[in-house]
DNA sequence: CCATTTTACATAGCAAGCTATATATTATTG
DNA sequence: CAATAATATATAGCTTGCTATGTAAAATGG
């Protein structure tokens, strides 16, 4: 038997998330703020003050990586934890002024890296591509 | 402005990739080999006794990663560094009986993972996928 | 209303990726 | 041939992801 790896969805899927990652990086290490924050922070600027299971909820994510995420978006003074005021087991989570950064730069750098990478790719194919990952990631639900 | 991360292929590439990567950890781990291991068993099973820096050429790797992927390979006897005779700063790689594992188990792992996340696609939309990912990696090149 | 279960979150510990830097050896060049 | 540059690899230190487990508070059921 035989195996071809760049034959193989696995490894090329792993390779082009790898690149899209890293032209990320490059584009928001300016704005001080790091790849696995970036989709937190997404999710913060249309509604914060939310708990952590909120957040949870709308990122595809371990529990525990979003709690340990979150504790160096504390650390780099992103976000701050409150008391939940009704429920003693949770905390909400709200962006502090600089988690409250310029985001049109941020959605431009998102914007501006997919453009780039999808360059090789015409117009309809960039929606095919968008397409058939969605429905991968949506056949994977029912497992 | 808004931004829509659904929308985003580095978002959903990402997702993605993580799928297919716990998809065959866990096919995988039966055999004693994780995900990162993977592409450097299917090289060397095509052939070993190869510098780090000749391996390092086939994979789409950082030198550092290499190195601490093979230094966790040696931990668990997959592999053996050996002197290269003629230059002292490389070393040989090589199998031990244990890297030498029943490879169509591995090669079938990674062929039924990919079966199971591209199930949702019908084969022509199997082979846009792989095409469409292709293009994008060698657009990178360029850059 | 108290014991148990469930929920929310945190922490420990690991793999895999990265950048930056150190170290040893070989190759080159004046 | 000695000094310098280039090469091969290793290491330090970080982020992001995971699983497994701990802990405190809330909810529930007898």
């Amino acid at each position: 038997m035989t195996f071809d790896k760049d034959a193989s969805a696995g490894y090329l899927v792993n390779h082009v998330a790898r690149l899209f990652a890293s032209g990320l990086q490059d584009r928001i290490a300016p704005l001080g703020v790091t790849i696995g924050q970036f989709p937190i922070l997404l999710e913060l600027w249309v509604k914060d003050g939310v708990t952590q299971r909120e957040l949870l909820k709308k990122l595809a994510l371990e529990q525990a990586t979003l709690a340990n995420t979150l504790n160096r978006m504390e650390r780099d003074s992103l976000i701050v934890r409150r008391k939940h005021p009704s429920d003693a087991r949770s905390q909400q989570i709200w962006l502090t002024p600089k988690g409250r950064m310029p985001r049109d730069e941020a959605y431009q750098a998102a914007n501006a890296q997919n453009e780039q990478s999808l360059a090789p790719l015409t117009e309809a194919e960039r929606v095919q591509f968008l397409g058939l990952m969605r429905r991968i990631i949506e056949g994977d639900k029912d497992d």
